[in-house]
This record gives structure tokens, C-alpha cells and sequence, in this order.
RNA sequence: GUCCCCAUCGUCUAGUGGUUAGGACUCCGCCCUUUCAAGGCGGCAACACGGGUUCGAGUCCCGUUGGGGACGCCA
């Protein structure tokens, strides 16, 4: 028990917990329309019948030294049951839309949308955008689409049109969805809380503030904000009358607040730690802490999960949540998701990785960078964002300066990874391992590690969520794609890559008409780890999409089986060629076997023949099963790649 | 500086007092083979450290070390 530890309490004492609960409830007064809280099983209270602390002296023993309950899992399971039963669990996703959707918050939206289906309740989204200089509604429209491609269909939230389905709606009546169109409810809340003395107007000034946190950290002590002793409630209030530019402040009562989090147990914060945090910024918009309150009461969000870098939070929350006789949800605190290099993932690691570049480019080559990048990016955005560590370029234009310097920025938005030909079933599969394991063994005693999104919808549960932090492995994500691509039937295969290419590479289907495109897409099948990878320009399929007389010849290729062999390669095309302009019919099958003929007529391995006419038709010495590669081509093609390679490679 | 969280192969993890510590990814080897893949088989590799508790500790407790998070009129 951390807060027995920190405060130095001694044990946890179950009747405190209950005085502080019962004074909590003595000022409750349920929200009009809307049911009395009903008392749960909650808290020490709630957990002692099931854990029988004062039965096992063991056990005793080890809560006076102060352990933290081991036991608590289990029952909350048993409570989870009896939720169940008695009331419809709702959870959200709650993104402020400052930017594309995150694979951090694609988890955290995931788990969400997890234990909604798995439990029978409801997932909702709600925009968190009381920040006005930073939301946008481009930001919102992203995001909305990334999760409604990943297949985290939300019940509750903005409308979106998806191909199949409509998201969203407002079935129960708890909109608006935008904070920002909340702001009548969030003033009530707060002239309710200013009236009864728990919130109060504070007039220091930013800077004011910022002078007495360097002050703070000089001497080094810890800064935090509490009602001054000689507070005059009425002059403060009759100077937000007046009009003077204030920000509310909430009251944190002193005394230490306990949060259970269903992953990582029983928190407590002490009152040394506490201080009565901003709920309303000068603005007139509430802080992100009021507004979470005030809209997962009011949208009777019940599960609360959300990352570990809330876990401070969360007393604000649930002091805000007893003053205003809420009902508490249960939290739970998701681990952080990591880069491989040990630093946590953020949304900004694109624009570190670009800045960088973008700074050695310009070292090495002033003008020239410039002269490159001038074109799609404006100047001044650019340099400013070249001197700003923390700004963010959009989307665009960072991807405009990876295509124009010819770099590989990580991806770390989900649309970075649709880019990169990823199914969504594999990113969220990859996702849901990252915290979480079903913890089931298949017929060979091996851990299940493939499930799809439906049946994580089955299986998920917070018990079997790990508590600590995790990196994100690319090279597994890109096995999993792998595994999963050449486990689908060729349709399928075909179909998911055909619909990729149609968003980010619609050149590429132009080259392959007919019959070819599905051959072509079934021999690249096994021979792609992405989507992405049978258009790459350097893969195995990249001979399909170029002219015929475009592609060049590797010279090392053409060195190893064009010019040596007795007879050489080069002297072999002239007959192959003659077989393969008569050849009926120009298929996988019957080429193979002509091929195979003249090896044989001329008392050679197959190896002898294929790769020279490979490297003549590719310009490389790897490409798909010979028969595959020239029905791929079709026949006029074969010939007129014949005539260039016997022209072009001549012996010198 | 204060507070909080975390700790099993390089990585993701299984493991809830008695296991030869299991799986997956990566890497390496072999097989298959007209190339490249794919596929099959096999291998390397971990309980951070120190104290307790216990007949017995990866599992429970304490400490150390290491990693991470928070300390905004961002969310």
C-alpha cells in the first residue's frame, strides 16, 4: 500500500476509508433526471468480505508492513460480475484532436473498446477540444477514421460514414460530443461548486505562476498551489464580478485520497501532494480535469482506462467526483508504450527524426535543401519548426519532406502504419499485446499469440493487462503482417492489396491488366510482408511494373549468368525466345516445361537456363517462380525484354 | 527537488511457493529448391542485485540498483 508507505500511516484502516466515503456521500445530490448513485462494493468496505483480512494472521501481518492487497483482483472479478448484472458498463475513448490518432492512443482506444464488447456495454467517443489553440477539426476527422478503420466501432460519439456502417449517434440522449459545445453544463457545475465554497477564483498571473514555480525549484521544494490562509472569499468573488481576469480554482480537501486502479491496485496520494488545481482557465474553458468529470458522469461512463501518465490524476478526478456526489468509475492505468531505444513513443518522435534530418541536410548541403524542399513547404513554417523542439508539422508536409530528402521517418500514427500496408486486424492484434495476453495455450502447448478483433472482444479482461511498460517491436509487428498476408486465400490477398493500392499507390494497377494482376498478386503473396512491398520499387514484384524498356540491368547479375556457362546464358536466349514465341499455351506450367526442355536438350540444370532468361526479363537474378514471372509478363513483353537484353548486354 | 509506477531471454510475454522457467519475434544452422521468398526441422538466449520469510522462492516481504511517469490556465 503505497500510501501507508509514503505518509507513513502504519495500516490501513478500513474505517477511515468508510468515513471518508460517507462524508463523501453526505453532500451528494444526484443530478436531476438522473438515478441516486447506488452504493457499491467498492473500497476497503466493499473488498473485506471477500478477502477475510482479519481471518489469516499472515495476511495481517503483512498489511501492517504495509503490502499491498494481492487479493484485490479476485474480487474485483466477483465485482465485476456483480456490475454486470446491475448496470450497463460504458467506457470511452476520449482524444483531444490535436493531431492524427497515435498507436498509444489506438491501444488505449482499444482496451476501451475491449472491455465494452466483452462486458455487453456500451464504447464512446467523446472529442476532448477545450484546448482552442491547438484542436482542429481536421485532427477530429482523422481520428474518427483511423479508429473506424481499425474496427473499433463506437456506440456513442460523432457520426461517421463508413463504408458498411454509421458510427456513432446519440441513441441515449448524452450528447453533444464536442467538449467545446458543453460549456453551458461545465459553468453550471462550477458556480454550484464556487457557491458551496469548494471552488473558489484564483487572479495570479501566468507568469506570476511561473516565477513561483522556478522560486520553487531553485530552493529546490516542491511547488503547489493551495488557498492562501487570509483568502477573502467575498473580495475574490466580488473581483470575478468585477471582471478581473481570474482562473477557478478547486478546493482539494486535505486529506490523503485513495485511488483503486483495477491494474496496478490500491494508490494512495497523500495531502502534502495535493493542491487545488485549475477548473476553469481564464479562457472560460474548464481544464481537461472538470470537463472529464463533469461529461463521464453525465455519459455514465462507468470504466475508465486510460494511460499511466494519468495516474497523477486521478485523485483530482476523484476529489472533483466526491464533491459533486458523482459516482466514482472504476480506473484503470494501461502501461506506457515505449520506443525501441527505450524512450516513450510520442506523437512528436516524427518530427524529432525529420527535424534531425532535416538540420544534417542542411548542414551538408545549405542551398541545395533548400531549393528541394522550397517547392511544397513554406519557409518560415519550416524554420520555425527546424528552432521549435515542440512543434509539430502536419501530416503533409512531413510526409512531403520524407519524400523529398528520400527519408524513412518512424511511424507512429496509425495512418502511418495503414500507409505502410498494414492490415488493421494485424495492427490491433500486434496493439492488444502490448499490455495484454489472453494467457491460453493452443493444442501444442504454445502461447496463443493470434486472435482477431472479435475474438479479443471475447477474451479481453483487465485481470490479465501486465503493469509494465512495453516497447514497441517493429520486426514483430511486420512478422504478424507477415504470417497473417500469406495465411489469407489469393481473393483475399488480392482484394486487400488492390484496395491499398487504390489509396496510395493507383499507378502501380495500371501495369497489370487481366489475368496478370491476379497472377501477379499470388506470386507476390508469400513474398510480401505489407501490402506495400509488392509495389516497392526495389522488391521482387518491381518487374511487373515498369516498361519494358525501363528497368536496367544489374551488372553483377548480368556477369554471373549472361556471360559465363558453356554455352553462356546470353547465347541461350536467342533459342529460348524462338520456344517461347510459339509457345501455346503461355502459361505458368507449359513455360516451366519448355524451359525445362531445352535445359535438357542442351544436357543443363534447370538453374542454367531460368536465371539467364530471369536476369533478361527482370534485370535481376531474383524474381518469382520462372513460370509465374513470364506469364505475369504475357508473351509480347517476354520477347520485346529478350531483343532489349540481347541488344544491351552485349559481351564487351 | 517532491510524489507515483514498474522490473522473467535483445524484444513482447506465460508463470499466482515445488517447472528440465514455456511460447512468439529477432538471430544462427540444416532441409526443400531454377532465383528470391514461403514452408519444415533444430539451436543460442532470461528470473537485475542484496537481505529476509519458508522444508522449499521467478513467485511473498524489505532494501539497493536500474527504467519510466507526473509535478501546466495541455490533455
Amino acid at each position: 500500500m503505497a500510501g501507508a508507505r509514503s505518509t507513513g500511516l502504519g495500516p490501513r484502516d478500513p474505517m477511515r476509508s468508510r468515513r471518508v466515503h460517507q462524508r463523501a456521500r453526505s453532500h451528494r445530490s444526484p443530478p436531476p433526471g438522473r438515478p441516486a448513485p447506488h452504493p457499491r462494493r467498492r473500497g476497503a468496505s466493499g473488498r473485506k468480505g471477500w478477502t477475510l483480512p482479519a481471518l489469516d494472521p499472515r495476511r495481517s501481518r503483512e498489511r501492517a508492513v504495509g503490502m499491498r492487497q494481492r487479493q484485490g483482483r479476485r474480487a474485483h472479478r466477483i465485482e465485476e460480475g456483480h456490475r454486470r448484472m446491475s448496470e450497463l458498463v460504458v467506457t470511452r475513448f476520449a482524444p483531444s484532436p490535436t493531431g492524427h490518432l497515435h498507436v498509444g492512443g489506438a491501444r488505449t482506444a482499444l482496451f476501451n473498446w475491449a472491455l465494452a464488447r466483452q462486458l455487453g456495454g456500451r464504447f464512446l467517443v467523446r472529442i476532448e477540444d477545450t484546448d482552442q489553440a491547438r484542436s482542429s477539426a481536421d485532427a477530429v476527422g482523422g481520428i474518427l477514421e483511423d479508429l473506424a478503420w481499425l474496427g473499433l466501432d463506437w456506440d456513442d460519439g460523432p457520426d461517421l460514414e463508413t463504408a458498411n456502417a454509421t458510427l456513432g449517434g446519440d441513441e441515449r440522449g448524452i450528447g453533444p460530443f464536442y467538449q467545446s459545445e458543453r460549456k453551458a453544463g461545465y459553468d453550471a457545475v462550477i458556480a454550484s461548486l464556487i457557491e458551496r465554497d469548494l471552488a473558489y477564483p484564483a487572479f495570479e498571473s501566468p507568469e506570476e505562476l511561473d516565477g513561483l514555480r522556478r522560486e520553487a525549484r531553485a530552493a529546490k521544494q516542491n511547488f503547489r498551489y493551495r488557498r492562501a490562509r487570509e483568502f477573502d472569499r467575498e473580495t475574490a468573488l466580488q473581483r470575478a464580478r468585477d471582471g478581473e481576469p481570474h482562473v477557478v480554482r478547486f478546493r482539494m480537501p486535505e486529506e490523503e485520497i485513495a485511488v483503486e486502479d483495477r491494474i496496478l491496485g490500491q494508490i494512495a496520494f497523500g495531502e502534502d501532494q495535493l493542491d487545488d488545481f485549475v477548473i476553469r482557465k481564464r479562457d472560460g474553458f474548464p481544464t481537461y480535469h472538470l470537463a472529464v468529470v463533469v461529461d463521464d458522469e453525465a455519459m455514465g461512463v462507468t470504466h475508465v482506462l486510460r494511460g499511466q501518465e494519468h495516474l497523477g490524476n486521478t485523485p483530482r478526478h476523484v476529489a472533483l467526483q466526491r464533491a459533486l456526489g458523482y459516482r466514482e468509475p472504476v480506473y484503470a492505468h494501461l502501461p506506457v508504450i515505449f520506443n525501441p531505444d527505450g524512450s516513450k513513443m510520442s506523437k512528436r518522435d516524427k518530427d524529432k527524426a525529420g527535424r534531425l534530418a532535416v538540420r544534417e541536410a542542411l548542414t551538408l548541403d545549405e542551398a541545395g535543401t533548400r531549393a528541394r524542399l522550397d517547392g511544397e513547404l513554406d519557409p518560415a513554417i519550416l524554420d520555425g519548426w527546424i528552432a521549435d523542439k515542440k512543434a509539430q508539422l502536419s501530416g503533409t508536409d512531413l510526409a512531403s519532406i520524407e519524400r523529398l530528402l528520400g527519408l524513412e521517418l518512424p511511424g507512429i500514427d496509425v495512418e502511418d502504419f495503414r500507409h505502410a500496408g498494414y492490415l488493421p486486424e494485424v495492427l490491433v492484434n500486434f496493439l492488444a499485446l502490448l499490455g495484454w495476453s489472453p494467457g491460453q495455450k493452443d493444442a501444442e502447448g504454445k502461447d496463443v499469440e493470434r486472435f482477431t478483433p472479435g475474438e479479443l472482444a471475447k477474451q479481453f479482461s483487465l485481470e490479465r493487462v501486465g503493469k509494465g511498460n512495453a516497447k514497441f517491436d517493429r520486426a514483430k509487428l511486420l512478422a504478424f503482417s507477415q504470417e497473417t498476408l500469406g495465411g489469407q486465400d489469393d481473393a483475399e490477398f488480392q482484394a486487400d492489396w488492390e484496395t491499398w493500392c487504390e489509396r496510395y499507390a493507383p499507378e502501380a494497377l495500371g501495369h497489370l491488366q487481366g489475368s496478370a494482376r491476379a497472377r501477379f498478386a499470388a506470386a507476390m503473396k508469400p513474398r510480401s510482408r505489407t501490402l506495400a512491398e509488392p509495389t516497392s520499387a526495389d522488391g521482387p514484384g518491381a518487374f511487373a511494373l515498369v516498361g519494358d524498356d525501363t528497368y536496367g540491368f544489374d551488372p553483377k547479375a548480368v556477369g554471373k549468368f549472361l556471360d559465363k556457362g558453356e554455352p553462356s546464358g546470353r547465347q541461350l536466349l536467342p533459342e529460348l525466345r524462338q520456344v517461347l514465341a510459339g509457345l501455346e499455351p503461355f502459361e505458368p506450367e507449359a513455360i516451366e516445361a519448355a524451359v525445362g526442355a531445352v535445359a535438357e536438350a542442351h544436357c543443363l540444370g534447370m538453374g542454367k537456363v531460368a536465371q539467364p532468361l530471369r536476369v533478361a526479363l527482370t534485370g535481376r537474378a531474383a524474381s518469382p517462380a520462372l513460370g509465374d514471372t513470364l506469364a505475369i509478363l504475357g508473351r509480347e513483353s517476354v520477347l520485346r525484354r529478350i531483343d532489349r537484353c540481347l541488344a544491351e548486354c552485349s559481351t564487351s
